[in-house]
RNA sequence: GCGAAGGUAGCUCAGUUGGCAGAGUCCCAGGUUGUGGUUCUGGUUGUCGCGGGUUCGAGCCCCGUCCUUCGCCCCA
């Protein structure tokens, strides 16, 4: 039997029931915040991502689907959006012809690694993008967007972790002061530590070994490295959740996995989870349009990882809907009166009814069974009598009450 | 890429020291020819993940491999 590949899921029908409830709340909130959607391909020139989320980083040293096309082009199927959408907010001057851009999406993404609870090849993220402001209201804007997604979905049980990078320099220093403060205790390190050190020394504060994080209790913290401005842009982000009740944490050892975020970063976690506990994030990058090529604009966005959110909905029971209810079910009592069912189906599918016709042309007694099946709330029962009186009976599944009508009467029914 | 557990009917799983592959559920048919949800009776369903090996005989033991799950790494 050929399976589906490694690290990739099927959705099958009673799945989607939860998709579709969860992409209407996708819809919902973003409209309410006035985010339009933007689709981009599910492939780009290598370089969008290569050139964006550093070359360092795990994404793009081992993680990324890349192949050479029959054009000997490097492709790579997207790992994630916002530089995919940078890229095409540039290459159409959005940002020329709206000075403050908002922007949302959802779709499959890519990467290859090792599956496990919440962790696939293909994922799907839904996340928003604020371009064009680089004020504190937009990083607040984007989180609150956030908060309220979740919480229209029903998960109370989550946390907001926020944490500052300040501009590229103070990052920088810090980076610096903490690579220095790592050697200073190297040898309490564990060996993966002492390996991220160099590639990703913000990394080793989030290690979930124990002796690291001893070691690492002492360690410089970016907060005293911020400059006022940075510092200012941070306390306003804050002023504003404090105001509107928004729940957070300031944790100086979050730290994100993409290159291009500077000041506010934060994540969204919960412990339904396992080990995957992140299920959204994001932060501002406001450096990213230069390095693709775009003028200098400031943004600030995040993702989410729409498998992950569906784990929580899944473990606090929201949403158990099997399927779709119908509202009508044409039985006939044999065949021959099967034409007249179809005839009656389509005129009350005209006026926008679910209707099902049994297409299997089943006995009497089984059409029933599948009314109840369907959750169909009436049965219309045909037979020659209905039939060669232009009739049909109608039957409330519910009350069990039932009576004849004919097809003027039936046309004006409501259901 | 590293470490651990698992894979038997569509689904959830049982299967003893190696001896005819099972249960529940679902599905299908029927309960005397125009009424369902509950119920009763009967029935179908298998590459025991895949490939080798050991054995008179393997779902069970051994080796390999694929997939899933859990942890590490990384990330959403």
């Amino acid at each position: 039997m050929i399976k589906a590949v490694k690290g990739t899921k099927d959705l099958l029908p009673e799945d989607l029931f939860r998709w579709h409830f969860a992409e209407e709340k996708f819809r919902e909130v973003t409209r309410s915040y006035g985010y339009n959607e933007l689709r981009t391909p599910i492939f780009e020139n290598t370089g969008v991502f290569s050139r964006s989320i550093g070359e360092e980083s795990d994404i793009v040293n081992k993680e990324m689907y890349t192949f050479k096309d029959k054009g000997d082009e490097s492709i790579t199927l997207r790992p994630e959006m916002t530089a995919a959408l940078v890229r095409a907010c540039v290459e159409h001057n959005l940002t020329r012809e709206h000075s403050l851009l908002r922007l949302w999406y959802f779709g499959p993404f890519f990467r290859y690694e090792r599956p496990q609870k919440g962790r696939q090849r293909q994922f799907h993220q839904f996340g928003v993008e604020c371009l064009g402001s680089p004020l504190a209201s937009a990083d607040a804007e984007v989180i609150m967007l956030a908060d309220r997604l979740i919480k229209s979905l029903g998960v109370t049980q989550y946390k907001l972790l926020l944490n500052t990078l300040g501009t590229d320099e103070t990052r920088d220093a810090y980076r610096k002061a903490l690579i220095e403060y790592l050697e200073s205790v190297k040898d309490h390190l564990s060996e993966d530590s002492k390996r991220r050190m160099l590639t990703n020394p913000l990394r080793v504060l989030d290690s979930k070994e124990k002796n690291d994080i001893e070691a690492v209790a002492k360690a410089p913290i970016i907060l005293d490295f911020l400059d006022d401005a940075s510092k200012a842009h941070f306390e306003n982000v804050k002023a504003i959740l404090d105001k509107f009740g928004i729940n957070y944490e300031v944790n100086p050892f979050i730290v994100r996995g993409l290159d291009y975020y500077n000041h506010t970063i934060f994540e969204f976690r919960s412990d339904s989870l396992g080990s995957q506990d992140s299920f959204g994030g994001g932060g501002r990058y406001d450096k990213l349009f230069e390095q693709l090529g775009g003028a200098s604009t400031p943004a600030v966005g995040f993702a989410m990882g729409v498998e992950r959110l569906l784990i929580m909905l899944e473990s606090i029971n929201q949403f158990e809907l099997k399927s779709y209810d119908t509202d009508i079910y044409v039985i006939t009592y044999d065949d021959s009166q099967y034409s007249y069912g179809l005839e009656v189906a389509e005129l009350l599918r005209d006026k926008g009814c679910s209707v099902l016709n049994d297409v299997k042309q089943r006995k009497f007694k089984t059409q029933f069974k599948e009314a109840d099946k369907y959750k169909s709330r009436y049965a219309l029962i045909i037979g020659e009598d209905e039939m060669l009186n232009n009739q049909v009976t109608i039957k409330n599944m519910a009350t069990g009450e039932q009576n004849k009508i004919s097809l003027n009467e039936l046309t004006n029914y409501k259901f």
